[in-house]
DNA sequence: CAGTGAGCGAGCTTCCGCTTGACTT
């Protein structure tokens, strides 16, 4: 008997029906150990020596991994094959206490690639664990140095981390362009032609039009001109299929088409992978195993017909990094089309794009009439385009928008009828505000992250506060995200970099290749890091941070209120605290209306937890009056409640049973 | 359709990455 383990449980039932008795296959669940959590772990003085803590939910899994190891002749670690695998399967020989464990690897779940890899067993590869090493020592460093410094000088809670305060960074980086953003303005000219029934619009060359005047003058020079064809070029366009998805691409094309917040579509991933359906859907890998090729080009060719086919397997190849310890996220039988499997309606959403995709991507180019067309009109230039789709190819089975414009038939030299210029404003517009789909698209770009982080990251920055969403599903920085972003960008800025992470993983590859050690690497990082740190501990002041002097007196005591910055925002203290523990919220929005129910306050404009507006007595908790619509100032003449106006425009009563209603006047 | 909120300043806080149930109300 031989034991073999690998991280994830559903994939340790698939392994198992491929080795069948002989094999006991078990799962790990990931890491089973790591650094403490209520303390550093690091013996900076002693090389780094890391302190590595079995946390209590994996005692239990290891328990029954020992036992089943004794049991067994070998134990072989199947876990996945990348950094993060290769220090699971070292921490596993060091628990298990494992004398000669046997190292295999494999890509895809299909016979024959496990059958490969059981013929190929290996060693640990321990500069691969002290890259993992490194990594994490590295990342505890930064969170946990930086974190402390942030509760001393800002407020208690706060976190700081390499991918955390990067991705923090950009959004706030992004306001700020925003804001700073001045609109230029700028101007087209476009002439609409008429050949036979067909009208048709050519765009002027001419791209720095800055003013209105500037292209008066130039309508003015085209005035009486005559509109000549200069150049005709016809021929066929090619459009490619996108590859098949990984972890970011489903995450950002199910915000695009679905408006699933990556969360939401892990979740859901996570069950069609429970079930079978589909591969692993952490990975950044666009890979696809050979077997599942076949059987795309068998199901399109007898689905649809041969030349739907591409006419050869299409191989993707990852961009930059990629760990390519799993294949991309595809159907595992490709051939179970969405409409013949039972699932709930989400999950049906996602299986079938994941299908879709990837039967796509092995399909042929969709193939389209494209047309140019130059026009002279005296020094002037114009520019038509028509495109029309041939061939759908890929496209019929995973549709994209594309712009389909029909062109008559023109030809050189022929002289144009011109109906009219028509010349028109713009204005530059600023760069757009970061959403799940083109944040997480940024971290992988820039190495920020890993699939199985994206998620959770961003409900992790939003739950702290540092950024929110508003109302378009955009993302927006807080008061206390910007605070802590402009203070580690003005001391710390290596940390906030977006290059830190890569010059990390430069060093990281170092260490896995075996050209440098892991220890070196931490103290190359620690010693100036540990150094400004200590010198920002005496700079930085709190005060100036968190606190703002006011001209305004405290009603309570009569002390000078300041404006203070905590958590969850600024708001107006008493500068006597703690012996004055009074507070105001820092925008009251008060409509001048007393309240109806404790005749002593006035009705505020307040928010709930999840942002929603409603409106309330500012006494509370003394008085707790509430109201969802915005009441007026004025009473019911029936009833002599308040009267409120409602999202459609109209006046009603406060008073549930009264039945007074008016229309609003202007 | 029903439903709405009270503390944030001090004190036990915090990182990133691998994996899913196991917790409680």
């Amino acid at each position: 008997m031989k034991l073999v383990v690998v991280e994830s449980p559903t994939k340790s039932k698939t392994l198992q029906t491929f080795l069948g008795p002989g094999y006991t296959v078990r799962s790990c669940f990931g890491h089973i150990r790591d650094l403490p959590k209520d303390e550093l772990g690091v013996d900076i003085e002693n090389k780094f020596k890391p302190k590595y803590v079995i946390p209590l939910k994996s005692k239990k899994i290891i328990w029954n991994l020992k036992n089943e190891a004794q049991k067994a002749k070998t134990t072989i670690l199947a876990t996945d094959e990348d950094r993060e695998g290769e220090a699971i399967a070292w921490h596993l020989s060091q628990v298990l206490d494992l004398k000669e464990p046997q190292r295999i690897v494999f890509h895809e779940i299909t016979k024959s690639a496990i059958e490969q890899a059981l013929k190929n067993p290996r060693q640990i590869d321990m500069n691969l664990v002290d890259s993992q090493q490194a990594r994490r020592i590295l990342d505890r460093i930064v969170g946990y140095k930086l974190s402390p410094f942030l509760w001393k000088k800002v407020a208690r809670g706060l976190s700081a981390g390499r991918v955390q305060s990067v991705i923090v960074m950009l959004v706030v980086k992004r306001e700020k362009e925003i804001k700073d953003f001045k609109p230029q303005e700028y101007w087209t000219i476009e002439a609409l032609f008429k050949k036979q029934e067909n009208e048709f619009k050519a765009l002027l060359v001419k791209k720095d039009i800055k003013t209105k005047k500037e292209a008066d003058e130039i309508t003015k020079d085209l005035d009486g001109a005559e509109y000549k064809v200069d150049k005709v070029d016809k021929k066929e366009t090619k459009k490619n299929p996108l590859p098949p998805f990984t972890t970011s691409t489903l995450q950002q094309e199910s915000w695009k088409r679905f408006r699933f917040p990556a969360k939401f579509t892990m979740s859901i991933a996570q069950k069609l992978y429970e079930k079978g359906h589909i591969t692993y859907h952490r990975t950044d890998s666009v890979n696809l195993s050979n077997l599942s090729l076949s059987l795309a080009k068998k199901f399109i060719e007898t689905s649809y017909s041969k030349e739907y086919w591409a006419g050869f397997f299409r191989k993707y190849k990852s961009k930059g990094k990629a760990q390519e310890a799993h294949e991309a996220i595809r159907p595992t039988f490709p051939n179970r089309t969405p409409e013949e499997i039972k699932l709930d309606k989400n999950q049906q959403q996602l299986y079938d794009l994941i299908w879709r995709r990837f039967i796509a991507c092995q399909m042929a180019q969709a193939l389209f009439d494209s047309t140019s067309v130059e026009i002279k009109a005296k020094k002037h230039i114009f520019r038509a385009f028509g495109q029309i789709l041939k061939f759908d190819g890929f496209l019929k089975v995973y549709p994209m928008r594309f712009e389909e414009n029909e062109l008559p038939e023109i030809n050189e030299n022929e002289v144009l009828e011109l109906i009219k210029l028509i010349p028109s404003q713009h204005f530059t517009q600023p760069p757009s505000r970061y959403s799940e789909a083109s944040l997480i698209k940024t971290m992988e770009q820039n190495g920020i992250g890993r699939p199985s982080t994206y998620a959770p990251i961003l409900s992790t920055i939003q739950q702290r506060n540092y950024i929110e969403k508003n109302e378009q599903k955009k993302f927006c920085p807080t008061e206390i995200g910007t605070v802590i972003n402009n203070l580690l960008v003005e001391h710390f800025p290596k940390i906030v970099d977006i290059e830190f992470t890569a010059e990390m993983e430069e060093d990281l590859d170092e260490i896995a290749q075996g050209k440098e050690k892991w220890v070196n690497i931490c103290k190359d990082f620690y010693k100036p890091f540990e150094k400004n740190l200590q010198e920002k501990y005496e700079e930085v002041d709190k005060k100036d941070i968190t606190e703002k002097p006011t001209e305004k007196k405290c009603p309570k005591c009569g002390a000078s209120l300041i404006i203070r910055l905590g958590r969850f925002g600024k708001f107006y203290a008493c500068s006597a605290f703690p012996k004055c523990k009074y507070t105001e919220s820092l925008e009251k929005k008060t409509l001048g209306i007393k309240c109806p129910k404790c005749n002593k306050g006035e009705i505020t404009e307040k928010r709930t937890r999840t942002k929603k507006i409603f409106y309330g007595c500012d006494q509370f908790p003394e008085c707790d009056f509430a109201l969802w619509d915005k009441p007026i100032n004025e009473k019911c003449p029936e009833c002599d409640a308040l009267l409120i106006e409602t999202k459609k425009k109209q006046i009603k009563c406060s008073n549930k049973d009264c039945q007074f209603r008016k229309n609003m006047v202007e």
